[in-house]
DNA sequence: TTGTAGGCGTTATCAT
DNA sequence: ATGATAACGCCTACAA
């Protein structure tokens, strides 16, 4: 066997079949402008030499790749993984190819990863939440690059985005906690740094705090990395407070995971002892025990609406639109009146 | 705002700091050819302009991506999730990109997804498991694209990879199953066909039961896909047999937790009136209530050597080596002696 | 319907 | 140390 592997070109197959390159190139890509005869054999002697196209080469020439990119905190929380697989999945049949980057939730890496995905040739941009440098978006839009904006929506900016208000949502869950009676709330946030969703969740508990007449400063809050361990951690250090929460609410399921570990562990019957909510609706909310009161968000259907929504965009030349999906109140075992 | 965009290009570069388009490469590439002068100078400019290299042109040019790809079956399972996440991890801090693609468990996309990735120019490829069709291993040496197969290893084949033997690690728990007197035994399997992960597991359970004296075909097997849903599915159609089975090995947490949920909702308790056993050690599987014994694999190491490994492969020309992890048996709540 | 040839943005080889 | 210039593999007017 040789040692260098002599991948075949357009030429080769060209000069094999005996047509010329521009024949084989609309033999790939505009199959109607060919006669059958000759894209038979054009296609037969392709398959012979087992070519591919290069890609790096077309997307030079044709100014486009067929190829969408996605910027997210992380592939190990749940919601992102779902998300990104209805995205990927409604990309598929369109005939668009995916191309992930993420970024551990360090926002300042996101300007970068941009570039990088922009250099590459991608027709197109999903992004997470709003809140970054406005020259990440003066950038994208001097370069004609069409993006979407997914896991939020604000009242307040334009920018083309499909998703829920995250304030709304949380002050929903909030109102129900105090409906309940319970008064002494204790919050577990994710890093509020750069992430807007958490932003807004902490934002929503406060004015529900503040339309039933309580203090939002009062507020006990710990401020966490979107973590198992860390939400335990949390969770132990909240409750040292006293007097004690009666329920502590939580800025994600994942966090909500551990703080339920956690009481256990201590010896706290959930949710007689103390309540406690999360956020998201991840399949694992439904698997604890107790089962998670939380907020469900229709990751999926976020996903694929925002492969549509972008593909539009990019298809149509149009400048995109403003999704804002319904979320619901799921009411489960660990929550409970006091 | 004009409406067409102006990407700056090298050419753009070099004209507007007075020096020719090699020397604006040398300043990216290799800038200790170049004097700290027009360095300085060039690299102001570049600046100035915003000019990012199109990766296209440079993958084109140099037969080169600084690119490596990977193909899992889904990022929904948390194992995948986090074994790219290091792999990922890895690959960054020796300057590599991951390009990732998966499949839903449909080994008859992989070869696609393969030719796919080559085309783009992958420096080397990261695939899961063993089992798929010779053409698929013969493309890739003819080509002379490095690879690493991750999440098994075997005896019996010889290509690079990084992984853990699936056969023995679940003999080793049902060794332990058996050793504390369980004798009716059920298995839910992962779907075999195309994952030879699933049928190892399945075939270490037989193994053992030989071992013990027991026959092997008598074992009950219901096969499913990994999800949660048909996990519980399958647990109560195991249920239904008579005798009962002692203990529900599945294959892996991600079934064991379906099994768990639905057995509380059969109003059985674990491990009393039934053991359930896992095989991953997911995160899920110390939050489940009762805690689930499983086997824990290694995934972030492995992940990480994989990406060691291949880079090696690559930048070394070097043929590759097989590297088998220790897995551990991870004795919890849900497993009880009978 | 098919062929010719210019161009896409870099890198890399030669010169200078 | 720097500059010309030929690849790299493909697409796409434009011609025939």
């Amino acid at each position: 066997m040789s040692n260098s592997p002599n991948i075949p070109t357009l030429f080769d197959v060209a000069r094999e079949a005996g047509v010329s390159t521009a024949t084989v190139s609309r033999c790939l890509n505009e199959k109607q402008k060919v006669s059958q005869k000759t894209l038979d054999h054009v296609m037969k002697t392709i398959e012979a030499l087992g070519y591919t196209p290069n890609f790096n080469a077309r997307a030079m020439a044709a100014k486009r790749t067929n190829t969408i990119g996605a910027i997210i905190p992380t592939m190990e929380n749940a919601i992102f993984a779902r998300g990104l697989q209805a995205f990927q999945e409604t990309l598929l049949t369109h005939g668009y190819t995916l191309l992930v980057s993420s970024n551990a939730y360090k926002p300042q890496l996101e300007e970068e990863q941009i570039r990088t995905l922009v250099a590459r040739g991608v027709d197109g941009l999903l992004l997470i939440g709003y809140e970054r440098p406005p020259e990440i978006y003066s950038y994208l839009e001097r370069r004609g690059i069409p993006f979407i904006l997914a896991w939020i929506t604000l009242a307040d900016q334009d920018h083309p985005s499909v998703g829920f208000d995250n304030c709304a949502a949380m002050r929903m869950l909030a109102d129900k906690v105090l409906s309940m009676g319970h008064r002494k709330i204790g919050y577990i946030s994710g890093i509020i740094e750069g992430n807007d969703r958490a932003r807004g969740r902490l934002e929503g508990v406060r004015e529900s705090l503040a339309a039933h007449g309580l203090d939002p400063d009062n507020l006990p809050v710990i401020e966490t990395a979107y973590e198992v361990e860390t939400g335990a951690q949390a969770f132990e250090a909240m409750m040292q407070a006293d007097p004690k929460p009666t329920v502590v609410m939580c800025g994600n399921d994942v966090l909500a995971a551990g703080a339920i570990g956690k009481a256990k562990q201590m010896g706290l019957r959930i949710p007689d002892d103390v309540s406690i909510t999360g956020f998201d609706d991840i399949e694992l909310a439904s698997i604890l025990d107790p089962s998670l009161t939380t907020i469900h968000v229709p990751h999926r259907l976020m996903g694929g609406t925002a492969a549509q929504e972008l593909i539009t965009m990019i298809e149509e030349q149009s400048s995109g639109v403003r999704r804002t999906l319904d979320v619901r109140l799921e009411l489960r075992e660990s929550l409970q009146a006091v």
